[in-house]
DNA sequence: TCACATGTTCGCATTATTGCTAATGCCGGT
DNA sequence: ACCGGCATTAGCAATAATGCGAACATGTGA
């Protein structure tokens, strides 16, 4: 498996590669990601909670049933998708906004 | 304790219902979604350009391909995850932020 | 024109979420 | 204890997103 010489292009890739991943391999990722989901179970659970529904109420609302508003609402479920929080939010006249920010720098210092 | 009725808790549900859905129909629902959609296309977009990235090398970093990148980008794309997006995010040292902000003006409680 | 890079679309296998029912635990009221 | 409502979990069928390769369209430069 000698490295060959490759183009400009994918060798670019590979520094960038190392620069975000390398370094902390992909546990930040995955530990962002735990995050996120564990974020959005609970908003979902505390929008819910503030409108005064029960699973039952809200799964009614949203069209569906109340073992998947639990699921959605588990703080291990990684299975969100943008159509299904869409839906919520709409039954709740709420909407979902998405937002890109830079994760924190390398400043990991102690 | 108030009087037994029939079902109060139904009830509840079947005035939220009318109050978010029947006034205006799904559309509202569905044209939040269109744009919710078309948003996030854009936003993957407008950062793999800011990060000086051509699909591919993006797909590389997400771990996937361009053709992936490219549904991803188009704004009629319904497919979107949260998964994908931490990922994508997390190639480029972001975090996907989500929120559920009120879609209209305050429900004057009621 | 040719070659290359980029973006796009198509088709299909794989994988995952959704949808649904039923069963279980848990707590509060009667 | 019984009962009712609520939340949670398990299992499975149906649907949908991902993963992947290949081909096509466009533009740019040699």
């Amino acid at each position: 498996m000698s490295k060959s010489k490759k183009s400009a292009t994918t060798d670019a890739v590979e520094i960038l590669h190392r620069r975000y991943y390398e370094g902390r391999p992909e546990r930040l990722a995955a530990l962002e990601e735990a995050r996120a989901n564990d974020s959005v179970a609970r908003k979902i659970a505390a929008l819910r909670v503030k409108a005064g529904l029960t699973q039952r109420q809200l799964a009614k609302l949203v069209g569906t049933t109340a073992s998947v508003i639990c699921r959605l609402e588990n703080a291990d479920y990684e299975g969100h998708s943008l159509a299904m929080l869409n839906r919520i939010a709409a039954a709740l006249n709420q909407r979902v906004e998405i937002r890109f920010v830079q994760a924190r720098e390398r400043v990991q210092h102690a």
